[in-house]
DNA sequence: TACAATTTTTAGATTAATCTAAATAATATT
DNA sequence: AATATTATTTAGATTAATCTAAAAATTGTA
């Protein structure tokens, strides 16, 4: 009855972050596919399965929501694969790069009493290695006032605090420049022709970053 | 196919555990089904797709053994179903009666790297909790001379090395005694008339421990 | 050896999760 | 409004893992 699957678990992570990105609207059938890489098929059989457990609201052809216990669930795992990733990389010397893969096994580990001791031994963090937020564990969100690099204007400082685009060939691309979490940029100069900037990082190496980086690599203003 | 779901490695496991009570000779489907808590029918099920995997040499009525493949399967379970137990007493402080059932699921965390890093963040451990063996990455295991307390004769000495029955029940009856791994036991008395014996624990508390307990308690004589 | 008991396999069903192909509904475009 | 396009669902199959009930093989015993 009330047992969930890995793969139901998976359906409703993805449902709970297209909805984050939709802001709420329904989500559609063809975005689970495309997210969970199955056929729109696939798709309409869990969408039935898991609306007779209660999980979504769904009705045919206007997309679905997650219901609260849905919603419950999907947090959950998204704090255990947060914490997870948390633990490769701090405990276990991954780098960010690396954890993705190995925390979506983890995060389906039911225990709940493991995940808060985990949360307890990784200092109680609240956010993980790519800088996304770790929800505690009533489901709330830290929410932080981070914008694009691409946002700050000439002369403007700004701490990395996070990705948008979390493949490993950016990560990667990140590391080689020594642009890690925490790095101090600020913006020297911008050039209209291809919307790249120059920067300097913690007040010394100077780089030109591209706007597909710019656009990918979140800051906190200061 | 070279993939092996959650079950098939349960299977290989259980197969394994069973092969190595009865040294050797082949399981036959029942013990399988016992330790597997199925109907001796999907038994036979798993057993056929599990030879066409070539993980077990398996002929009809006769029973499985485990193939080069499907023993090295099994090793490599053992190994990490066992570290991941070291991690959640060792560092997440869970009682060694709390943990089995966490890392029955954690086993099948797939990534090799993931196990042999953790390997060493816990110190490169030879023993589980429970006294168990972890086979190394090649699958080798180190034997220890442990026998059972209800060898010793009157006062010989033994270290608790340990247990034969790890049942929650057990361990609590144990951690209540304070008879854990490593304490130092001397046989005092013997009773004949229900093989009990008295004992005293680190030349100190003195216990009387049942026939049970004495058979369940391995100890490594001094 | 013959019969009984036990063990194992087979047959036939069920459920979860997936697929392809076809049908239907919704939306966009002339 | 009619038609074309796109999105979604349905129909029908497949595979893994399980079950119950019945059949067959093996083993134990008189
Ligand atoms: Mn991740
Ligand atoms: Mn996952
Ligand atoms: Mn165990
Ligand atoms: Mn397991």
């Amino acid at each position: 009855m009330d047992n969930i699957s890995h793969t139901e678990e998976n359906y409703l992570k993805a449902i709970f972050k297209i909805a984050e990105k939709e802001e709420g609207r329904p989500v559609n059938t063809n975005a689970i596919s495309t997210e969970m890489k199955t056929t729109a098929a696939s798709v309409t059989d869990m969408l039935n399965r898991l609306s007779k457990k209660e999980l979504i609201h769904y009705e045919k052809y206007k997309g679905v929501t997650l219901t609260i216990k849905g919603g419950r669930t999907a947090t959950r795992l998204v704090r255990k694969h947060r914490l997870w990733e948390v633990f490769l990389v701090e405990k276990l010397h991954f780098s960010w790069d690396e954890v993705h893969d190995m925390a979506e096994e983890l995060e389906h580990i039911q225990s709940e009493e493991l995940v808060e001791r985990l949360y307890d031994y990784l200092g109680r963090p609240k956010f993980d290695p790519h800088g996304d937020p770790i929800p505690d564990a009533e489901g709330n969100f830290t929410f932080r006032k981070q914008a694009p690099l691409a946002d700050l204007h000439l002369g403007e400082k700004g701490i990395v605090v996070g990705v948008q685009d979390h493949s490993a060939a950016f990560l990667q691309y990140l590391d080689r420049l020594q642009l890690s979490l925490g790095a101090q940029v600020t913006v020297i100069e911008r050039f209209d022709y291809d919307e790249s900037m120059k920067i300097t990082l913690n007040g010394d190496k100077e780089h030109i970053v591209s706007k597909k980086v710019s656009q990918n690599l979140f800051v906190e203003k200061q």
